[in-house]
DNA sequence: CGGTGATATGTCCGGTGAAACATATCGATT
DNA sequence: AATCGATATGTTTCACCGGACATATCACCG
């Protein structure tokens, strides 16, 4: 049960080069780590490995120009990440992709949906 | 090098329980068995093996009240495969909000390529 | 009736990515 | 200086997917 994503109806990833893509997974632990300012906190709410969220962030750090997400050892709290302003801009404008998709797309879904022999869960 | 999708620049996955999805991948399987005519053509077309290629259109029949696809073993031409209606309907709608996706995301994909390090290849 | 070419399926095997495990390091606070 | 919690990174192991092979089957046509 690793149980990645819960499971949105729709999924998108932007393909930039051959390696650079953005999708999901990386956007949600950029908001998770918004949100708890830690990797390994936003890592463990989404069921991964620190390592794993680690390596996502380094990743993302890499192929943007400026660094998405900051981070620091030590201190009274051991240390803490947070996202820098470029980082806040992609994840903004993949929300923001993301809401438009469904938007435009709600009506082709429903099409699909109903074309499905069976609903596995009430989703 | 399985070269699966050359590079879109976005990629769209319906999902819609825990294994019915809907990507790329057949997506594109499914427009080149309606050009093709055959499931191994098509499958060739893609550089996948004809086993691959069978098994995807196997899921997408399971997971459809109607088959996507019907084919048909010996004859002159050893057989064939084509789209069913629904087959048609299906890949008509999967490109459609993909294209509509294009248009909406646009802006914030210019956005994005800006914020890059560096352009892999000129897509 | 045998040749043909594609469908239909099964098995085996190797590479890849992720999980699991293991440390090392840092620095504000106490 | 000792503690603590999170960052940072390496190594090893493992499960799974997909590719490569191997066949069986079918039906039209010459």
């Amino acid at each position: 049960m690793t149980g990645a994503t819960p499971d949105a109806l729709l999924r998108l990833r932007i393909v930039f080069g051959t390696e650079a893509m953005l999708g999901p997974g990386k956007a949600d632990l950029l908001e998770l780590i918004a949100e708890t300012g830690s990797i390994s906190a936003a890592g463990r709410r989404m069921g991964m490995s620190y390592k794993r969220a680690w390596s996502l962030v380094e990743v993302m750090n890499a192929i943007f120009r400026a660094p998405l997400v900051v981070s620091s050892r030590g201190g009274a709290k051991g240390g803490g990440a947070a996202l820098t302003d470029e980082g806040v801009a992609v994840l903004a404008a993949y929300r923001r992709v993301e809401a438009q998709l469904a938007e435009v797309a709600a009506e082709d879904v429903a099409t699909l949906t109903a074309m499905l022999r069976d609903i596995p869960d009430g989703k």
